[in-house]
DNA sequence: GAGCACTGC
């Protein structure tokens, strides 16, 4: 342990609430221990929400809507779809069941598959991106939120569906938060219009079920009762200052004090923070007493290889403690076994978003009581478990009651230009159950005009010919928008690799101890034109080895992402073809694909000032070129970014070198403005 | 001369 004078802050610790949830609220639903063993129909009438099965049927059959309230994994996602099937509820048509993510979509649609004793694809199914098991015969359907906002462009009614079930709703993801004015709009249409009635059931955690019963004509709420297993909760006597240090003191007291089958799961920021604690946990590991015993340090994120991800589901060898250090992806994508002590720092690193400067910043932030909680849950799984939560109750009391939804922080360009495709008369006025601030409103719309998205005629807003052709595709605007453009320039097969490229993560693997080798390996592809072609070099390079993974691993390349890369430009080929487009390659002409670009993302160009720093010519932001560019070292006039990175400063990323004359030629007007404003 | 939580179409 580190010399320290003051008593360690889970000495300080004093019992806070004693249970998970508070007073009124409901007792969640949790499936029993060894369930797995047993046959399958037997698994299914244990199910806590079995004795409820009769009532709940009874109930849903009269209800339009109904917002279900029961924790993930009270089998009410996969069990609820199956009653209704089985009482002849919706049969004219299909159930679909909405998830926020694919890995669950997919998961749960086999799961129900086995529980029917049906091939996967035949009754039940699912669709996400790139995957479609579904056939005629399919009844019940798992779908990713995203996904169905998709088919509702094509119908907007949604009249494949008699039932449509949004889980997980109490995430408030962008998709779930447009889909619910679609359900409602689309459930409104289908009674005025004497057609088959569509069901609609929102099932979420505790968080704002006020918010979802309103929002749905006050909607009866359906609590699912069952057991819950305690967490007790522990808060800090006095405020801590440093949380690293707060959360290090307390992993070592209770290794000292508890079994060493229980494990612990702390929550963290990021990759940065998580390596540096795991390398003090286990410097400090090695020099305890005996009377301790040893200890592994997991770290969790994102961005880990996936084979090192899975090393948190493999059980400690017995006799030593398992401790996992994890950002937000074990709140809710990653669900860990035998979790005992959950260390809550009450930190996350977020994404803000500011509508008047387009500028997206990540920073560290205290977390909502929403996510306290749904951190604390994680101890308490399969048994009673316990929460360290490294602030004081006081502070708990002041922290925001739930996240802001992502609707309210970030760039609705893509938003609206959705909606609009889907056909709502008044955009601006659209029933957001959250809605986004004017400002934001207004900024999205702005964006689509200057893109030649939309007409404006007074209040109304409608799509033009071009709008209605981005909204095609499963891209940002302005990628969209350069994939269009990209025939005028023959060179669309080019585009369409280079905005591949930049919508998925990146493909470059930068491991901070090979720096030298990994300068040296990326020479050959870096192109004096920037990152945009240095980029579409590395794909060809690829393609050429027909994605060997040796070749990756010597180039630092992600063969993962580069593989998304692939499928994703295979799709959004595949709209081109659709579309009539005409896919031409410029071979080695790449200024023709540089003037592409700056046609399609001109709103984010800048311009070098006589003193040698750059201006952001929409915002007239100072900017700088970040020292992962290509273009670091050079001073090109014009450049236009991917994106802007608010750091140390106010970083772009991914340049491409342009020559003003195509800026002015994409868009005259706008930049007749901003380029006058820079030099006045 | 920096350093990036997590999803998804």
């Amino acid at each position: 342990m580190p010399h320290d004078p003051d008593p360690p802050p889970a000495k300080k610790f004093k019992p806070g609430s004693p249970f998970f949830r508070l007073d009124k609220k409901p007792v969640m639903l949790l499936p029993r221990k060894g369930i797995t063993q047993l046959p399958i129909d037997v698994q299914r009438k244990q199910l806590p929400i079995y004795q409820a099965k009769s009532q709940l049927i009874n109930q849903l059959r009269q209800l339009h809507n109904a917002v279900l309230i029961g924790e993930t994994g009270s089998g009410k996602t996969t069990q609820i779809p199956q009653y209704l099937y089985e009482a002849g509820i919706g049969r004219q048509g299909i159930i679909a069941v909405t998830q926020p993510r694919r890995v669950a979509a997919i998961s749960l649609a086999g799961r129900v598959a086995e529980e029917k004793k049906s091939q996967l694809g035949k009754l039940v199914g699912y669709t996400v991106r790139f995957e479609d098991m579904t056939s005629s015969e399919t009844k019940l359907k798992f779908m990713t939120d995203g996904m169905l906002l998709r088919e509702a462009i094509v119908d907007p009614l949604l009249l494949r569906y008699t039932v449509v079930i949004l889980d997980e709703a109490h995430e408030r993801t962008i998709h779930t938060d447009v889909l619910f004015g679609v359900v409602k709009s689309a459930q409104r249409k289908r009674k005025e219009q004497n057609k088959i009635p569509l069901k609609v059931l929102v099932m979420s955690a505790t968080m704002d079920v006020d918010l979802f019963s309103q929002y749905f004509n006050k909607s009866p709420v359906l609590y699912l009762e069952g057991r819950q297993y305690p967490i007790q909760i522990y808060y800090t006597k006095q405020s801590q200052s440093d949380y690293l240090q707060a959360a290090l003191v307390s992993i070592f007291q209770i290794h000292q004090e508890a079994p060493p089958s229980h494990d612990i799961l702390v929550f963290m920021t990021g990759q940065e923070e998580i390596e540096a604690l795991a390398r003090t946990c286990r410097d400090i590991a090695k020099h305890l007493p005996d009377t301790c015993g040893p200890m592994t340090v997991i770290p969790l994120y994102a961005s880990l290889p996936p084979a090192q991800q899975l090393r948190v589901f493999q059980p400690a060898p017995k006799g030593c403690r398992k401790v996992i250090l994890s950002t937000n992806i074990a709140e809710t994508s990653i669900t860990i076994s035998g979790i005992k002590y959950v260390i809550d720092t009450g930190m996350v690193k977020a994404k803000r978003f500011n509508p008047d400067s387009g500028l997206e910043v990540l920073s560290v932030q205290r977390v909502s009581k929403a996510q306290a909680w749904q951190r604390a849950g994680r101890a308490g799984r399969e048994d009673a478990g316990s929460c360290y939560r490294l602030y004081t109750e006081e502070e708990f009391d002041n922290l925001a009651s739930m996240t802001v939804p992502e609707i309210q922080r970030c760039n609705l360009a893509g938003v609206l230009l959705q909606l609009l495709a889907l056909g709502v008369p008044d955009v601006l006025n659209f029933d957001f159950m959250s809605r986004p601030s004017p400002e934001s409103m207004r900024t999205a719309v702005e964006q689509l005009d200057l893109l030649g998205a939309v007409e404006r005629r007074g209040d109304q807003i409608s799509l033009t010919p071009l709008g209605k052709k981005m909204a095609c595709f499963p891209l940002e605007p302005r990628f969209a928008k350069t994939i269009l453009v990209s025939p005028e320039f023959s060179c669309a097969e080019e585009v369409l690799t280079i905005v591949s490229l930049l919508s998925v993560d990146s493909v470059l693997y930068n491991p901070p101890a090979r720096r030298d080798e990994v300068v040296a390996v990326r020479r050959k592809f870096v192109s004096s034109e920037g990152d945009h072609i240095t980029l579409l070099n590395i794909y060809r390079a690829f393609k050429k080895v027909s994605g060997n993974k040796e070749w990756c691993r010597e180039n630092f390349v992600n063969s993962r992402n580069m593989s998304l890369v692939a499928e994703v430009r295979t799709q959004l080929r595949d709209i081109c073809i659709k579309l009539g487009l005409k896919l031409e390659s410029s071979h080695l002409e790449l200024a023709k694909v540089r003037r592409c670009l700056a046609h399609g993302m001109f709103t984010n160009a800048a311009e070098l000032q006589p003193d040698g720093t750059y201006v952001a010519l929409d915002t007239h932001h100072p900017v700088a070129i970040h020292p992962s560019s290509v273009l670091f070292q050079a001073k090109p006039a014009y450049v236009i970014f991917n994106e802007l990175l608010h750091t140390s400063r106010c970083y772009m990323r991914d340049l491409c070198l342009v020559d003003p004359d195509w800026l002015q030629e994409a868009a005259p007007e706008y930049f007749r403005r901003k380029l006058h404003a820079t030099k006045s």
